[in-house]
RNA sequence: GCUCAGAUGGUGGAACUGGUAGACACGCAGGACUUAAAAUCCUGUUCCCGUAAACGGAGUGCGGGUUCGAUUCCCGCUCUGAGUACCA
């Protein structure tokens, strides 16, 4: 039989679902080895091009460690919870869970088809109650423990009460809040509980804090900042502002040392422990106070203090005495000649002095202005204002302006820096624009025209430091400064607390509920809070996150204890007090400022976002106005939530007008056109300077494209008209392109909201069926509830959901153990498997899950759950995939008007041409199909072509992949049309696994061919099953080790596509030998394996073996001597150009060499009779003859 | 700007510690089989000169260097990709 691998494929992916073939064992004495891929968000799309890659290395590993003896976990599951999902659930009522489980089936069979090792008895999916369980149970083990620096671990929040209550607050190390309060044992003591617990709160590795976070008010919730990409999120693009919020926190910075430190001890790609690096942003220097001082031109009487805080100010002592700075140059202290504070410090209102106010506010005003993108682009501007006030220099004295400017980040360091001119470039510029004075402070720097930040030479200028070197005078100006108590070593990070929590509807609930204003975890016996069903996916009408909708859906404390108690366990809370005695700054803290309002901020977006009209708008309005063009024009228009500079809603047409149009910009407008037209809305484009230069011109155009277009949608049934995307195939492209959160419409938008709203379907009934333990747990407050109080005791839970990150950042352990319903993972488990010995995945996720997993992993470490400090032992990058775009070329007539004749792309410079994408589906090996391409548009159907040779070459280049660009293949047909097997090794022959490529099948074909070859091997020229009994040779021998060792070596280090190489030599060789030896063929099918599965299985099984032994089969052993050579061909170069070959025995050393490689005639002739100047042999080798 | 990665035929790529550059595959050209096509097989294929061939010259982004010998090591530069950015 010829080679089916359609019959083989379906039966032994059949066969090994059937028998469970890659179960990994729980019990056994063999070695274990952890593979691992990167958890997969189940997109409507499906599988992602990329993403097979990856699998399939990680699969041809696993499959290979199985037949060296390892006893491998090879797992997969579905990071299942994130914003596609709901995004669609917004536009169309259906549930997310359901949206879920279609695309996971849909991920699931496009898995399963190309023939994956995975172990799916230990399949896990992060909705699943059963496994968000255990993300809530590690959030309450954060909540209940705190970071000691003395330990420099996590330590139970019980211990740290312990030492309040024994010693009060002094000795306590911690990475904690910075306002903590400074207590005895016995003013502990004193405290309530409420109060009592907003101190705890300060300290807990999750806590509450009010931060200023990414606030996407189109997505509707906060982002982390590895979400947002040049201040738009990452995830659909739009816009992101900063906002304070009372959030939840993680405390990853207490870690971050501990982050950094760990990069070391693992084998990860370098450029992937640079990002975590510069993420983690460690700079080693010092703390300075520079005293405020107190001049006649700023009496303390002039100054504008604000607030309560101004009244405490009194100079020599308070907070207020001193402007503390971060420098990691405090050697350049000397050079200091002014302080730069950042226009959000919270000293600059005391600090600005009367005459100074007028400047300080006005700049203060033009900064708040600026968008993160203009300040982006402004980069090199120089601005700031004089605060009036001035500074001492500690170390000598001098009195040194202060500054506001913006180049000072508040959130970096203490928000305020001591400014070099001579040293630092910015304080450089700020200084020559602002005449302040530069002093040098090194005898070698040179700063005539810039900055010198030179750590050579010796200090001048510079006290008694003078003559010192650079190592010599950092520890003598910090000696020193310590001395005096001006200031400190210190070490800082660019790192923040993560944001843990999202105003979303699909995500894991937050085990925690509000009683008196303090978050207080529910019990463990409680877990897990199931997500409970809500009417619609959107924000509550004041604002509040989705799950306040769900108003039965509250905490109660049927079987709390209420013994009162003056340091309760953690996470009950017992205070009788009502919370009125809360210290001030806590009072309210939660639900009053918590909750976006979400509503409001789509409402208020138009307004705020209104840019002021520019002239051209202003002429173009003249223009477009009252109807003049015969239709209705808006200007300023919301649509959706982008503003559409005018637009006319009868035809559905944008008119857009764009200043500087520079990059970052485009992509957004792409974006947005792209959603724009997915609406039924067309975008026209045109610059300021075309209205400027011709305004009838660009009129012309507009009434053109008027009254060419048909009329959009009744404006009754606009609103009505959620379009959904077309299907939940589409969902994620729609989002990563920028989908919209509600239907753009023709009228307003609060109009849309509300049609919107209308629109979505109380899926009920659905719903119940779908999750009935749902609906059964979270019963509010319910009769079952003995003796209970509704009023009394039911409590708010937390509304806000955990991020995406919180389900993958402990996955890896879930596998270990998948079924547990006791812990996360048994202890057993844990201390068999350890950690993951191979983790495959793209870089995006540097910054994000590869950092969080890490800091949960050396959490759970901490409080003695897990046994490794890091999780992901080796970890490799699979490249980027990009997209292979093929072109045509319509030929263009005088006119500029495109025709309908194509010119092959050797012959486009001979005619005037324009390039048009071309679906890559429909060319092969860049050769254009041309019946295909006839029927690809209805306009192409009389397609004329100017060919070469009788043939249509079609232009490429690489570009991302997307469905516009007509570049997207799908695995699916690869596999329809060439199988699994080829498809498998085809992307491991492609390249080298870390380097991103371009996804193009040119050279599948080549790999097919080989399979069918292989295949042969075993066949008589009938295709007849047949091989022989017989001894193999000494080359058949010779080709099969030389393989075995090969694919060894190569697999060890990830060098898939060279095996493949490999395995084609090898298969070339054994067929020109005519080999059908048992002997070698069947090792060769136990090495060829983990690449081509099906295949290995059927011939195994023709070969005579047991069916499903082939995936535990011992790897044959390389016998070196088979590749034992007698003879070499040795190369004969002159000068290091070889010029010819001569075989001689190996058994012969240097010397002999030399002497027979001379007597040689050729050699000779090239010798010309001279004596050459030197021989170089190296023995099996080379033969260097210098002449 | 900074950091990292990379640059080899028409294409994807190979050459592991400095030792025959271009393995393997695609594509292309020619041929065999076939009424024809598909499939399969064979031959050639870095470039230039000569042009049947031997043979000769050049050649791993560019310019230098170290070495008997450099795609590989060192110095300087160009370009491409990724990450990051007033981080004090």
């Amino acid at each position: 039989m010829d080679y089916q691998f359609k019959d083989i494929e379906k039966k032994w992916q059949k066969f090994w679902a059937d028998h469970q073939t890659f179960k990994a064992e729980d019990k056994t004495t063999k070695p274990k080895y952890y593979v691992l891929d990167m958890f997969p968000y189940p997109s409507g799309a499906g599988l992602h091009v990329g993403h097979p890659l990856g699998y399939i290395a990680s699969d041809i590993f696993a499959r290979y460690k199985r037949l060296k003896g390892f006893n491998v976990l090879h797992p997969m599951g579905y990071d299942s919870f994130g914003l596609p999902a709901e995004q669609y659930a917004i536009q169309t009522g259906r549930h997310p869970a359901l949206t879920t489980e279609d695309n996971i089936a849909t991920y699931r069979r496009q898995l399963d088809q190309i023939g994956f090792s995975f172990d799916w008895s230990r399949e896990v999916r992060t909705s699943s109650p059963d496994y968000y369980k255990w993300t809530q149970w590690i959030f309450m083990q954060l909540f209940n423990s705190w970071y000691n620096k003395g330990a420099d671990k996590a330590e139970s929040i019980a211990k740290l009460v312990e030492h309040f209550e024994q010693n009060g607050s002094a000795g306590i190390n911690a990475v904690c809040d910075d306002e903590v309060l400074s207590f005895t044992a016995d003013e502990w003591k004193a405290l309530n509980n409420n109060e009592q617990q907003a101190e705890l709160l300060k300290y807990r590795l999750t806590y509450l804090r009010e931060s200023t976070v990414n606030w996407c008010p189109a997505l509707g919730t906060v982002l982390a900042n590895d979400e947002v990409k040049d201040g738009f999120s990452e995830r659909g693009g739009f816009p992101v502002e900063q906002k304070k919020m009372m959030q939840w926190s993680m405390r990853i910075t207490a870690y971050a040392d501990r982050l950094l430190k760990g990069l070391d001890t693992i084998d990860w790609p370098e450029p992937l422990k640079e990002m975590q690096r510069n993420w983690i942003g460690k700079s080693v220097g010092a703390s300075v106070r520079f005293a405020i001082d107190a001049s006649p031109k700023s009496s303390p009487k002039e100054r504008t203090l604000n607030q309560g805080e101004a009244n405490s100010l009194s100079f020599g002592e308070g907070r207020g005495e001193a402007i503390e700075v971060f420098t990691t140059r405090a050697d350049t202290i000397f050079g200091t000649t002014f302080l730069v504070i950042a226009p959000e410090h919270e000293l600059v209102a005391p600090l600005t002095t009367a005459e100074q106010k007028a400047d300080i506010e006005a700049y203060i005003t033009q900064a708040k202005k600026k968008s993160e993108l203009e300040r982006m682009a402004d980069a090199k501007t120089v601005s700031g204002a004089f605060t009036g006030s001035y500074a001492t220099n500690p170390l000598n004295g001098e009195k040194i302006q202060i500054w506001i400017a913006d180049y000072v980040l508040a959130g970096y360091g203490t928000g305020a820096v001591m400014a070099v001119p001579s040293g630092d470039q910015r304080d450089y510029l700020f200084a020559k624009h602002y005449n302040l004075p530069i002093i040098p402070i090194i005898d070698i720097q040179k700063i005539e025209t810039e900055a010198d930040p030179t750590k050579e030479g010796h200090y001048i200028n510079s006290g008694f430091i003078n003559g010192l070197t650079y190592r010599e005078a950092t520890a003598a100006v910090i000696a020193k400064l310590e001395e005096i108590g001006a200031g400190k070593a210190k070490v800082n990070f660019r790192m923040r607390d993560a944001i843990f929590g999202r105003q979303r509807y699909w995500g894991e609930p937050v085990p925690v509920y509000f009683k008196d204003n303090l978050p207080h975890l529910i019990e463990e016996k409680d877990l897990p809070l199931v997500l409970p069903e809500v009417d619609k996916y959107l924000p509550t009408e004041s604002g509040e996150p989705p799950l306040a909708r769900a108003s039965d859906w509250r905490y109660s404390q049927g079987h709390a204890p209420l013994a009162p108690s003056k340091s309760p366990p953690v996470g009950e809370t017992l205070a009788a007090d009502g919370g009125e005695n809360l210290p001030p700054h806590l009072t309210g803290i939660y639900r009053e400022t918590a909750d976006p309002f979400y509503y409001e901020q789509l409402k208020g977006y138009s307004s705020e976002n209104r840019k002021e009209p520019t002239e051209a708008e202003n002429i173009l309005w003249q223009l477009l106005r009252k109807d003049q063009t015969g239709y209705k024009i808006r200007r300023q228009h919301a649509i959706d939530q982008f503003i559409a500079d005018f637009v006319c809603l009868q035809k559905g047409l944008i008119i857009e007008l764009d200043g500087h149009h520079h990059k970052l910009n485009k992509e957004a407008d792409d974006a947005r056109t792209e959603v724009l037209n997915y609406f039924g809305f067309t975008v026209i484009r045109f610059t300021n300077d075309e209205v400027l230069q011709d305004a009838q011109k660009v009129l012309d155009q507009i009434k053109e494209k008027l009254n060419s277009s048909p009329d959009r949608i009744s404006s009754t049934t606009s609103a009505a008209k959620v379009s959904p995307p077309v299907g939940g195939g589409d969902l994620e492209e729609a989002i990563t392109t920028g989908a919209a959160k509600v239907s753009p419409t023709g009228g307003d938008l609060e109009g849309a909201i509300t049609a919107s709203a209308a629109k979505v379907s109380p899926a009920g009934g659905d719903l119940e069926g779908a999750d009935p333990a749902g609906a059964a747990k979270v019963s509010p407050a319910g009769g079952d509830l003995e003796g209970a109080d509704p009023a009394g005791l039911s409590y708010a839970y937390e509304h806000s959901t955990m991020p995406g990150w919180a389900g993958s950042s402990w996955y890896w352990y879930r596998y270990m153990d998948a079924h547990n319903d006791q812990e996360f993972a048994s202890k057993s488990a844990i201390d068999y498997w350890k950690d993951v010995d191979l983790y495959i995945g793209g870089s995006e996720h540097a910054t994000g899950h590869l950092l969080y997993s890490r800091f949960w992993n050396k959490f759970l470490k901490d409080i003695g759950k897990v046994v490794e400090e890091e999780p992901f032992k080796k970890l490799i990058n699979q490249g980027m995939i990009q997209g292979r775009s093929n072109f045509v070329y319509r030929l263009v007539d005088e006119l500029g008007r495109g025709t309908n004749t194509f010119v092959s792309h050797g012959l486009i410079k001979e005619y005037r041409t324009s390039p048009l994408h071309v679906d890559v589906n429909i060319v092969e090996n860049d050769i254009l199909n041309l019946d295909k391409f006839k029927k690809f548009r209805p306009d192409f159907a009389d397609a004329d072509f100017i060919l070469e040779n009788g043939k249509y070459h079609c232009g490429h280049e690489v570009e991302k992949m997307s469905k516009s660009k007509f570049n997207v293949v799908n695995p699916d047909d690869l596999i329809e049309r060439y199988g699994a097997d080829t498809l498998r090794m085809y992307e491991m022959f492609l390249g080298p696994l870390e380097q991103s490529k371009p996804w193009n099948t040119n050279g599948i074909e080549g790999v097919f061919k080989f399979l069918r070859k292989f295949w042969r091997l075993f066949h008589d020229e009938a295709l007849n099953f047949k091989v022989s009994g017989q001894e193999p040779s000494k080359a058949e021998l010779k080709a099969l080790h030389k393989i075995i060792h090969k694919v060894e070596e190569d697999v060890e280090r990830f060098s898939f596509n060279t095996s493949v190489s490999s395995f084609m030599i090898a298969v070339n060789e054994l067929t020109e030998v005519k080999c059908n030896k048992r002997a070698v063929l069947q090792d060769l099918v136990i090495i060829l394996s983990p690449y081509a599965p099906h295949i290995c299985e059927e011939l195994w099984v023709l070969l005579g073996n047991e069916s499903g032994t082939l995936s535990y089969a011992a790897y044959p052993k390389f016998i070196s001597a088979y590749l034992v050579e007698d003879e070499y061909a040795y190369p004969i170069s002159f000068n290091g150009k070889t010029k010819m070959n001569l075989n001689i025995s190996l058994s012969l050393e240097p010397k002999d060499i030399e002497a027979l490689v001379l007597a040689n005639a050729d050699v000779q002739k090239y010798l010309d009779h001279k004596a050459p100047k030197k021989v170089i042999v190296v023995k099996g080798r080379i033969v260097n003859i210098v002449l």
